[in-house]
DNA sequence: TTGTAGGCGTTATCAA
DNA sequence: TTGATAACGCCTACAA
């Protein structure tokens, strides 16, 4: 037993009365080991406690049995929730979490992508803020291990991705607000730097296309899903001569800007606005009165991000990167009604 | 350079002409090295692009430079909310952040604890949900590493504590509640198996003591702070005969299942309902109407937890264990009234 | 001040 | 099937 308390596989042998090598091997399921050789180890393990030195074992084995995992803000309740079930399935295969938060800012970024590999993390599950910063691209494609990124698609660089049918979503949501009756609807989300800026952006015009109704420049807003500018542009947009009737906040922060912003004003929602937010949280559920959201699974996001990982990692999965696009649903409350007269 | 892309230690000395030990000196900023080699080892960790393998280093010095965080829910805002900021202070220093989640389970925080430490974590940060299990006493006491609690006062083991005055904010939420003419408050909160379900009685308690206003302990329920136990409790609460005319939620999920549960009964806050809850959240601040809350500053919990952890593993501080106690803040906002006629 | 060499706990190769 | 032994990359006495 070495001084340090923790038994080593030395130890095990020598109380086994075999080699380290057989050791290793009963550890390691190695076919070639008898049963009986087997039993007196395991007996010795048990007896020792032992467990293996990880730092060791990577040592060789250059894995860590851990994953980064890079978000914004863990305190967004999106990337919360995704990570919570993203652990789970990371933990039940034997895999620690590493977190990171980047708040949003590229060379952050670049420095907690350099930190997880220098800190030899099998793998990564990123979130980026701009998938079109060149020197994060740059550092990300430098990156030798799986990478799967979320709601993301960096050009050039060979990753996983795991998307959500934004584009869909807020066309039903348009859609929804157009049969309202809703002839002037507020938009205020990320901008072309991510995809799901883009998406969305898609899907709104073309609900208005598909109804013949035209599209007002104005009223989109596009640049960050912050809490900070969805308070902005909605007071923008709402303090305006020629107001929305309806607005819509493409995230959860954008939505307590917006929250922030009509409770300010003293907007009655859906009386004098109606609001449609993305993502499910708390808050929509349980605001007065409860907001009408384009739902998805979140759960589900986290977990398919992790399995798609746990495949590039054992290798069974064919080489070229997957994109899988997981759908979104209209999930109508009580924060839209027909426009005001 | 090895086969494996990265240059090692090795490879730096060869570049730069001198020995390993030499490199290794410069690395780890020892005395003995003139400023010359300084600079041609400096030269060639640039010109290589060098970092040093954690792994192997953490397999001599026994640090991993990561540290162990362990919460009942990362998607609980205020666990997430912590997280971020302890997480930052980490980063500074250097140390990355594991994340795990116990769902609550006694055994799967046995469990975790254990692997946090065969992970050789140098610290861990974490917050039990029963800190009277024995089993996981005797686990903690087995983990020979820094260890920090938030909330919890376990017996017997020595720890750093990160404690809010739950008492004190709880008391001063029932004297406002007494003071606007409410007789009978009731309480949903965590029960005596954890520090803040211990103090939060007691406050409340001690409110009515000093009122001169009787306790009914029948409008005393704990057991969780879940959102279930919030929604039952709250259900059976408000629709009992002699209903309480105000309600405090002991915590943020607690809020969730008592908001569900009033929004279903169809009772209009605050004219039929005070309501109070603890804890700051986007829900608590943007709900209809905004609820009076006890607040803390859940930043600093998470700041001063990774303080404390960081001067633990510096060796700066005082053996004998810490504690530390946060203070409180009632935060009135429109939840709350008279009782009514 | 610098270099050499041993060892941290594993895994994996090669003989036996 | 098993055992001995050489790495893995780094730190650190100990010598020079």
């Amino acid at each position: 037993m070495t001084d340090h308390g923790k038994p080593t596989i030395k130890d095990v042998a020598r109380t086994a009365g075999m080699s380290i090598g057989t050791v290793s091997r009963v550890l390691n399921q190695h076919p070639s080991v008898t049963e009986s050789s087997r039993g007196r180890v395991m007996e010795a393990v048990r007896a020792l406690s032992y467990e293996p030195n990880l730092a060791a074992q990577s040592m060789r084995t250059r894995s860590k049995k851990a994953i980064g995992f890079m978000v914004n803000d863990i305190a967004n309740p999106l990337f919360a929730t995704i990570s919570r079930h993203a652990e789970t399935v990371f933990h039940e295969h034997g895999y620690a979490l590493l977190l990171a938060n980047s708040t949003g800012k590229a060379s952050t970024e670049v420095d907690l992508v350099e930190q997880f590999f220098r800190h030899r993390t099998d793998a990564m599950l990123i979130s980026l803020a701009d998938e079109t910063n060149s020197g994060l691209l740059k550092a990300l494609k430098q990156v030798s291990i799986p990478l799967v990124v979320m709601d993301r698609e960096p050009k050039g660089i060979a990753v996983d991705k795991v998307m959500t049918d934004h584009a869909q979503g807020m066309r039903q949501a348009t859609e929804y607000l157009i049969r309202l009756g809703h002839r002037r609807i507020g938009l205020i989300t990320a901008d072309h730097r991510i995809s799901p800026g883009r998406a969305r952006v898609e899907g709104y015009v073309a609900a208005h296309k598909a109804a013949g109704v035209s599209v007002d420049p104005q009223l989109i807003r596009t640049r960050s899903l912050s809490a900070e500018f969805g308070l902005q542009e909605a007071t923008s947009l709402l303090t305006a001569k020629d107001r929305p009737s309806a607005l819509i906040a493409g995230g959860n922060q954008t939505l307590v800007g917006a929250l922030r912003s009509i409770r300010h004003l003293g907007i009655s929602v859906p009386d004098a606005l109606s609001l449609v937010s993305c993502d499910n949280t708390e808050l929509t559920e349980l605001a007065g009165p409860p907001i009408t959201v384009v739902w998805r699974d979140l759960g589900l996001v986290g977990r398919t991000a992790a399995d798609l990982l746990l495949q590039r990692l054992s290798g069974e999965e064919s080489p070229e990167p997957r994109r899988i696009l997981l759908p979104t649903e209209l999930l109508v409350r009580q924060s839209c009604g027909p426009p005001a007269a």
